[in-house]
DNA sequence: GATATGAATCAATCGTTGTTGATATATGAG
DNA sequence: CTCATATATCAACAACGATTGATTCATATC
């Protein structure tokens, strides 16, 4: 049942690699004020441009977030699914909650 | 390195990073069950052993899993506080939590 | 149209990460 | 002491990721 509910560990090895980076760690913590265009979070970051534009593509990619354009700008927003599961999977990973169920197999 | 004063999105990052390759991932879902020693996750991944170890020592480094030795072996097992943490982020960075307490600054 | 601005993409570079096979270390059995 | 087993470490290499500066694309203003 535990396994069932968890997303498969290669999504899950997806979203967590959109997340190693530090930069884009701190994209993410902007984000969730609300949604903001990249000049902002370029002010915010004191990133270059193109560096910062790198990492948007890789948690856009990572389905992280999401963009929408608005004239010449554009907004990044957090995509509130993709944060439930990860969510979901510090939960259902979460020691104890198996309790003993599961012995070791080997080792004995 | 004191990961305790370096600064949220850096230790983060930490995490995220050890958690961002498919095998480190399924090695948390193992554990998640119990402790296990590394004999039994090299059967159930069907992992080269010094491939195993590169993983776990990761996962160690990181911070996100323990060791024991006992005999010839050694019985690795989940990072409670660790999880606990990640969590945490993921609950903080959650859309909505500041509901519109923090308006965009520029782009308008 | 011409031009300016916000953002994405590209090419080059360089450091990092993962894999493999070999070797080393630790423990226990005989 | 010798040997077998469990695990860690090492060296070499391929694959990948991040940064930079230049270029391109899209949109808006004049």
């Amino acid at each position: 049942m535990p396994t069932a509910t968890l997303p498969q560990s290669s999504r899950a090895a997806r979203w967590f690699h959109a997340l190693s980076d530090e930069t884009r760690v701190e994209v993410v913590r902007l984000l969730s004020h609300g949604e903001r265009c990249v000049c902002e979070l370029q002010d915010a970051l004191d990133a270059a441009q193109s560096r910062l534009s790198f990492h948007l593509k890789v948690l856009k990619d990572a389905g992280l977030v999401t963009d929408r354009r608005d004239g010449r700008w554009v907004h990044y927003a957090l995509n509130r699914d993709a944060l439930d599961e990860i969510a979901a999977f510090a939960a259902a990973v979460h020691p104890g909650k198996h309790a003993g169920s599961c012995r070791s197999a080997c080792c004995e």
